[in-house]
DNA sequence: GTGCAACTTGAAGTCAACTTCAAGTCAACG
DNA sequence: CGTTGACTTGAAGTTGACTTCAAGTTGCAC
């Protein structure tokens, strides 16, 4: 046997995605087309982890097309443009926590002060141009 | 006068928002109709401030359904729901925040090894049913 | 071999969040 | 008074991320 070849609805059952969203997937580029069986996916359960760690940079607010940078970047030989890349990324994630932050603030001050407060909260920063 | 009252175009400069996006905001109910000069609606500054919360907490992940429920939760009287909704959101917020900081431990991560790494980073989890 | 669930494809549909368009209105300048 | 530019409306178009559909094929149990 060569080793355990997952189904697309296997792969779809443990990512708690849709197939559908896996095929979604694999057309727009963030998948490799896999090895098919009599014309269907057999997936290696590498794909899971793969599957997860786009789960995870979408939670994170990534688009499918930046997560694909994200790995079509760190296959390029010599770790040339990919550093900058990931670099970048990170400042967009630290931005992201940020912001989450001020919200996290916003929602514990509209806690605190128990009225309207969300909608006048001065954690908002208002532009003064 | 009745004070400076900011035409749309004014309002958007300022926001960095697009006048349709501001009238979109209206007739989804996340902004209040406002009084009109000869049909032109006028704001009062205090949009500004709104439109800011409103872009943050966007910018932390949420729909506009999301931050219209947020906004009315807090117009209720007795603050009877709204605390539970705010509660909730910021549980959500965390979420993001956790999320947001596994990411970036990620990127880190896969500048430190220096090669393939973020395709392979332990700190994704793979499901395991 | 029969049947059924799970798979395949391409095309079209959906939802959020807007933007663009067409056609028209209004204020102000010269 | 004419025209310019910012505004108005409703309707239709756009993008991302999928889902749904129709029509057909495959894998496996019985």
């Amino acid at each position: 046997m060569t080793t355990n070849a997952l189904p697309i609805g296997e792969i779809a059952r443990r990512t708690g995605l849709r197939p559908s969203a896996v095929r979604y997937y694999e057309r727009v580029g963030l998948l490799r087309p896999v090895p098919r069986a009599g014309g269907q996916r057999r997936y290696d359960p590498s794909a899971l982890h793969r599957l997860s760690a786009i789960r995870l940079a979408q939670r994170a607010g990534f688009s499918l097309e930046e997560i694909k940078r994200l790995f079509e970047a760190e296959r390029r030989p010599g770790g040339a443009g990919w550093r900058a890349l990931v670099e970048a990324k990170l400042d967009e994630v630290r931005a992201r926590i940020d912001e989450a932050q001020t919200m996290e603030r916003m929602l514990l001050e509209s806690l605190d002060c128990g009225c309207e407060a969300f909608d006048e909260c001065p954690l908002v920063e208002v532009p003064n141009g």
